[in-house]
DNA sequence: CTGTTAGCGCCTTCAG
DNA sequence: CTGAAGGCGCTAACAG
């Protein structure tokens, strides 16, 4: 059996109040016991468990962050790897853990019911729903990502509507009428009433008014939407299938990700379609690797590294009793070399 | 604050057994106690607390993965990633949180102590350090990734003096006496005690010994070692410093890792550098995105996510008390397109 | 300066 | 079927 705070105490003669001073303050006791107590600690290679002091200190130290697929296919999406990162950087400042917290077989809500966490990020998890009460019931501090606003919960993001609707916007104005719209697929791995789908609604009701404007809406012909996983391989996948498909194809391909964008890049690569000459491809998020793509990918820049240590510090300010407000970030298009006017304005351009 | 059990128990005029055997194990008690027992349980939204649970337990549901560098440099590492994404696997699986546990301000061995998880990974962490030692005095479960085999840890991992063998070996038989070697940065951020560089020293042995076929060595002239980060800007970085240096250029960059190989392609599209026309750049690990880069990256193979969750695998089987062996996987050459001849074998081919 | 005494919140024998 | 009692390992008042 492990040694515990008793044995240290009885074997070195003192109480484990003593033991315990000794190794969180020694100041409070005399140099010579503590000095004692260290040296039985050491030979009995005594550590205390970080568990059983929890139980009085309340601290953990780990903050969780949960999200509705498993961990291998969010670590396959670098928009959600950025968020990580932007939350590593205050795990990093203020020596904290971060636990990664998959739906678990209960689903969500076990999820959040299980995790042994000081605070709670949670990112494609509406509020409202029966995870955002079970952590108000547990009292954990928590902050959505990409969540929705409502006074009870603190939420970071982007005005998605907007920024696609800025997306829309440029690829209408090249001149693309037959467009191939590549949704984020809602998650259909947790249970239906924790399904949210907020941001793909709100992005898809940005396309629908910029549609508008050309006298066109999401069920026109030419316009399509698909759900794809928020991945490279996702991305390819739907991109094959849609340029495989009979018919006129399209001659933009708008993704709600870039990760999708790069895979549906990828493909047209292998399938020698000339991108942006026959093909025009769009993303979103603005991920690292975006520039790097050939060609350059035009998408809706938003800062997933600041969205992601935002909310991490603002899930520890509630921890700590201060203030925390809603932020929303600013999203920017940014143009580069993966959108172009199509080739052959064909018979179908107003 | 937030009711406890014994809130429950008391409000339902039960004894706080029947309370937690209502939530666990609801067979035990008449249907009608369950019954009363847990609409109480709903009307006071009570949740039992995950540690409390877990001090009589002994689970708490997470597993943990010990890393040298922080989280957000950790997350830049598409090795790195792989690996995890292999862990997430088995998390899946088994019902389990991944905890990410970067080095404190302590040092890595302040993390591993108190590291609140049922078993741990570590990853580029030395075994008879003090990491390990801590571990051992916790008896906690633990396998250690790209670490050192010894009987007292298991670990798994690849040849890496064979694979860094083959490499060079491929860029020698090609005509290359100009190699500039982009050596994994030894992590500074931690206690040097606990650095730990086997994997950067076994590549650097199996590249001295495919030079060594050739004649040359690692001090030879034409041959550079520097150190960089494991990352695409850590390799961008190196590659336009190595391009820019005064003198004959290398005729091939050889990266310890794809992240850095990637980044230095990335480099010489920006400098008008053809690879591999004037300059193969190889690298190692041959993550995903290998194969999309421009030209697709010629590497070392290694199965990132398999050593992930195999990884995993032993430390649970470990924790169950089952028996845990090491395992080295297979590593192989991958040819593509990122290295050719030196386009002008120079005077100082031999 | 040091020890005693209570909990922290839960689970789990062991009786009844 | 249910309750009482004890313990998990540690910290924190509060006395001495």
């Amino acid at each position: 059996m492990r040694p515990t705070i008793k044995d240290i105490a009885e074997r070195a003669g003192v109480s484990k109040t003593t033991v315990s001073f000794a190794l969180n303050d020694p100041g409070r006791i005399s140099e010579e016991t503590c000095r004692r107590v260290m040296s039985i600690v050491a030979e009995l290679g005594y550590v205390p468990d970080p568990v059983a002091r929890t139980l009085t200190t309340k601290r953990l130290g780990a903050i969780g962050l949960l999200f509705p697929q498993p961990i291998h296919e969010a670590l396959s999406n670098p928009y959600l790897c950025e968020l990580i990162r932007g939350i590593g950087e205050v795990c990093e400042e203020k020596g904290l853990a971060l636990t990664m917290l998959p739906p678990l077989r209960g689903g969500l809500v076990e999820s959040a019911r299980r995790a042994a966490v000081d605070a709670l990020l949670t990112v494609g998890v509406g509020p409202g729903t029966g995870v955002a009460d079970l952590l108000r019931r547990r009292h954990m501090p928590f902050v959505t990502i990409d969540g929705a606003e409502s006074d009870s919960t603190v939420n970071v993001g982007i005005d998605d509507e907007a920024a696609a609707w800025l997306l829309m916007d440029h690829l209408l104005g090249l001149g693309h009428r037959r467009i191939a719209i590549l949704a984020l697929r809602p998650e259909v791995s947790i249970e239906p009433e924790e399904r949210f789908s907020l941001v793909r609604d709100r992005r898809l009701a940005g396309f629908g008014r910029a549609l508008a404007k050309a006298g066109l809406d999401l069920e026109s012909p030419g316009i399509s939407v698909v759900s794809v996983v928020g991945s490279i391989e996702g991305g390819a996948e739907a991109a094959r299938t849609i340029m495989a498909a009979e018919g006129e194809r399209p001659t933009a391909i708008l993704a709600m990700s870039d990760a999708a964008a790069l895979g549906t890049l990828d493909a047209c690569h292998a399938l020698g379609i000339a991108v942006p000459g026959e093909l025009s491809v769009a993303g979103f998020d603005d991920i690292p690797l975006a520039v790097l793509s050939e060609p350059p990918l035009t998408t809706v820049h938003q800062p997933g590294r600041e969205k992601g240590s935002s909310a991490a510090s603002l899930a520890l300010a509630i921890l700590e009793g201060r203030e925390a407000t809603h932020i929303r970030f600013p999203a920017s298009l940014v143009v580069r070399g993966s959108t172009a006017s199509p080739r052959s304005p064909g018979p179908d351009l107003r």
